[in-house]
RNA sequence: GGGCGAGUACCCAAGUGGACAAAGGGGGCAGACUGUAAAUCUGCUGGCGUACGCCUUCACAGGUUCGAAUCCUGUCUCGCCCA
């Protein structure tokens, strides 16, 4: 996995993933030696981040397999401030424990991408930029980083422009002065770990500039004659049908188990459309450019054996979460999806729905003739009245224990203790993705 | 402050005294077809009830009327024009 194949820019081309560079004329022969540092910068507005933060991380992942030495940085100080790229209103500012208990919760995500064990030639580090922004002076900043910046150029930002216009929000003073603490970020990296490259988003170039040109000038008060600094930013990642990426129904998919689970995090990927898929391949796995080339001819040839999602599916779950959860993932939407559900031995069945909805009732009700199908399911999760319940029998959509209920009078029909699966358990589907495991004792 | 116009269901939008739980479109859900896709076609889409029915809804609060989304009065919100 830690194989050197070629220069990192070339890396990053063949894959899509370079949107914009600075110094274009000098940065390819800059990157061609390896133990180069690059940082990226992650706000810790939440417990955890979610997939539109997964490119820069595989940026940061292929930085350290070309032989350079990547840097996540949580901004754990600057997430106190609030970045006004992008956002129309001001942010709510978030309290101290709660951007350090975040930090320390993202941080995680990382050691599943990254190396940062010792041994390895170039580690990953982690580091916050609450422990450098956090006991900065504020004389401190206003002598060595302000004077630096001209106000004139500050409000052409668009980031800022816009919400000076804006009489309704506005800009506060604190979201101002955010892109001088992103600048001093690079500029603090810079000298305490020679890091000269800054990776982010597109929306992110703006800032990238404004720590360069810091690190220039600050260097140059210093008398360094090749002060160095250079930005490179992804693409924004969209879909062919133009809809938000890494957007589901449910809500946003995130990288970690406890808020999107290997599960539905498998299943994202699985349901990538086709005209998708090849670029998702190279963004999202570290998959050489021959594996991807020949996956997407076979995906070509038989695309409705979709061996390209599932090569990505697979990819992306064993780097997030794991071989074991990729494998379990994969096994329950084999079995969800075939509707072979009631072969399934008593683990397998309760590993594959342990993340549906489930629910209890007493086994009694079961005796005799039995429970009528339409009761139960206004129960659950899957209908939520008896009026809805009938009708989703009557189109066809429900099916008991993976087979369908058919019949004349599929309204009347019952349940009874033989449809119990392991002397416990029926599982209810209604249509095609929606379970429902009930539970009888 | 003055004038005009608008507020309808998840969204857009018709309806300007009864046949209105309210056209049409979008979205959503389900079915067929498929590849857990796209496109297409079909059904459902205020709530509750085993078809008839009941309840709640057309910005809000009152009123006129046998009957109001529709008419009247007041209030609020939004848009445009004038000061």
């Amino acid at each position: 996995m830690t194989k050197i194949s070629q220069p990192l820019l070339a890396e990053l081309q063949w894959r899509g993933l370079v949107h914009q560079t600075t110094a274009d004329d000098v940065l390819p022969e800059f990157l061609s030696k390896s133990g180069r540092v690059a940082y990226c910068g992650f706000d810790p507005t939440s417990d955890s981040l979610t997939i539109g933060n997964l490119v820069p991380i595989m940026m940061l992942g292929h930085m350290q397999r070309c032989g350079h030495k990547p840097i996540a940085l949580m901004g754990g100080g600057t997430g106190l401030i609030g970045d006004p790229s992008g956002k129309d209103s001001e942010r709510q500012l978030q309290t101290l424990e709660q951007v350090g208990a975040n930090v320390d919760a993202c941080s995680k995500i990382f050691e599943r991408v990254l190396e940062f064990d010792s041994s390895h030639p170039n580690p990953a580090m982690l580091v916050n930029n609450a422990d450098w922004l956090g006991s900065l002076g504020y004389l401190e900043v206003l002598r060595d980083v302000g004077k630096h910046f001209s106000v004139n150029a500050m409000i052409q930002k668009d980031s800022v422009r816009e919400r000076l216009h804006n009489r309704e929000q506005g800009i506060s003073y604190t979201e101002f002065s955010y892109m001088l603490l992103q600048a001093y970020d690079f500029l603090h990296l810079r000298r305490e770990h020679n890091c000269t490259i800054q990776i982010a988003g597109s929306d992110q170039f703006g800032n990238i500039v404004c720590g360069i040109d810091l690190i220039r000038r600050d260097m140059i008060d210093q008398g360094d004659e090749v002060p160095r600094g250079y930005g490179i930013t992804a693409p924004l990642v969209t879909k062919a049908d133009g809809t938000k990426f890494g957007k589901t129904e449910s809500g946003a998919i995130w990288l970690t188990a406890d808020r999107t689970s290997p599960y539905a995090f498998h299943q994202f990927w699985l349901n990538t459309s086709d005209s998708d898929v090849g670029r998702y391949l190279r963004f999202f796995t570290f998959l050489g450019k021959e594996e991807i080339e020949s996956i997407e001819q076979l995906h070509q040839q038989e695309p409705q054996k979709r061996e390209a999602q599932r090569a990505l599916a697979a990819e992306a779950t064993r780097l997030l979460h794991g071989q074991q959860e990729l494998e379990r993932a994969e096994a329950a939407g084999q079995a969800l999806f075939s509707g072979e559900v009631s072969s399934l031995d008593r683990q397998a069945l309760e590993e594959v729905f342990s993340d549906v909805p489930h629910s209890s009732h007493a086994k009694t009700m079961l005796e005799g003739d039995g429970l009528l199908i339409v009761d139960l399911l206004a129960e659950t999760s899957l209908a939520q009245s008896k009026r809805e319940a009938r009708t989703f029998l009557s189109q066809g959509a429900v099916s008991v224990n993976g087979s369908k209920v058919t019949g004349d009078d599929v309204v009347e029909a019952r349940l009874k203790q033989s449809d119990l699966l392991h002397g416990r358990t029926i599982l209810l589907r209604r249509g095609k993705k929606a379970w429902h495991a009930t539970h009888w004792a």
